[in-house]
DNA sequence: TGTTTGCCTTGACTATTGTCAATTGATTGC
DNA sequence: GCAATCAATTGACAATAGTCAAGGCAAACA
């Protein structure tokens, strides 16, 4: 294996969903995989493309969009570090269900679809790990289409919040970082920048929550909580919906 | 096997997700399975309930909802004929991920979990077609989730409607029959009664439509068309989202 | 260092949707 | 046939979010 085939190699290995997987098949999809670097605003694929090739995020912010001819666009979700995207293609004819474009300057490793099939068809495990991983991230996205019924845009905002702390620990102060710009953010939640950042300050005053540019911070995130988690269907901490597929 | 089973195997049959499983499997789900018929509103299961078994619509409605505490619900889909409901708890801890309901009076079967799980787990040509079944679910909720930011009210009832026709013949008159009340119909598409009202009377105005009481008829669902999905990322023949499990 | 660029915020206004209350309409059961 | 019930509509108003335009701020670049 060449050194490039090694590092990916040990991060498929880290991932839950290959965990059923064999080493031999890791060291093969190493192989024909490449690790590519780019910028800011790449295009990765666009809606409707013949898929050959599915995504591992290695590092940075890929968003997944579709968008209307007159360039309206809907962002899908918006992902990071360990995350698979373009996958669900194989099940698709082969073309991709959404565009892919990067956000941030990213690492990405690109692997054969081909072989992601193969490995469905033999290995049942395998096939079960990807059954799990869509059907968290089917939960997830229900919830997301929840949340845009029953909560309003600071609401919205402060379950963002609290899906980017860590929930186990939630005592003491925290410091929440935005990990992309606030007109994404306004996107991904489906609303204006203008009404984010109305939503932001209003969210202010009513749970006390500081803001400094793209950092938050709060003593506590219990008022947080009790704003947000009103309007959903889920009790608080909801870390659950951690999903690597996408 | 007794007339019910039997009756049950010819449901199963007809399911393209069954459609690679062994006759031998079909029988004896078939004879493990319930035919139920309940009345209107009549609850499955709620969610987060321990889960042993999942169900197929034979006739009526079932829809598929969570709710907040103060009583606040979110519709997630509403299923008919042919579909599944229940399945992916299996994914998810034997835990329904959302509460079930029947709208009108229905015709349900009742299958254990158990043998979906070993089929699953022992045939990868079945595990292939849960997997394609789900990314369409999936790729419908994607667009579900879009067209609540991208389309109003109005645009979303004509888009409701033109999925309730047979939309490879758009040419001549169309009737559509509303499958259930306007009022679950509204809150289906995430909306008030009200709201749903005006809306529709609005998507009169705009497209000429016709609407006596459940009925709606117009000379060609042209117009329709025009309007609704303007503002969507899917050209207007988009039946192919049709699936079975839910 | 000064300028440029793009992100973010703010104000003023509009559009859309939700809420509350009242009324109409249709259906069911006695 | 008539009350009772629930669905649907309508009006008046409030809340929420979107649109358009103008500035402010900060990072990046020359």
């Amino acid at each position: 294996m060449t050194e490039t085939a090694q590092t990916i190699h040990d991060m498929l290995q880290r991932l839950e969903l290959f965990s059923s997987c064999s080493d031999t098949f890791l060291e093969k999809i190493s192989s024909a995989a490449h690790l590519i670097t780019k910028p800011k605003s790449h295009v990765l694929f666009i809606h409707e493309d013949q898929a050959d090739y599915f995504y591992l995020v290695k590092s940075g912010w890929v968003k997944i969009f579709r968008e209307t001819l007159d360039g309206d666009q809907a962002i899908v979700d918006i992902f990071t570090n360990g995350h698979i995207l373009g996958e669900t293609s194989i099940f698709q004819d082969d073309i991709y269900p959404y565009s892919a474009e990067t956000v941030e300057p990213s690492e990405l490793v690109r692997l054969p679809l081909s072989m992601l099939k193969s490995e469905i068809e033999t290995n049942p495990k395998f096939a079960m790990a990807m059954l799990s991983s869509m059907a968290r991230y089917r939960k997830q996205q229900d919830q997301e289409l929840e949340h845009r019924t029953l909560q309003n845009a600071p609401q919205r905002i402060g379950c963002f919040l609290l899906r980017l702390t860590d929930q186990s620990q939630s005592g003491g102060p925290v410091r929440i970082h935005l990990p992309y710009d606030k007109t994404l953010v306004a996107s991904r939640l489906g609303m204006q920048p203008e009404t984010f950042s109305r939503a932001l300050k209003k969210l202010k005053q009513e749970t006390g929550i500081e803001v400094k540019g793209s950092t938050i911070e709060t003593d506590s995130l219990d008022r947080l909580v009790r704003y947000s988690c009103a309007a959903c269907t889920s009790e608080f901490p909801c870390k659950d919906l951690e999903t690597e597929s996408g």
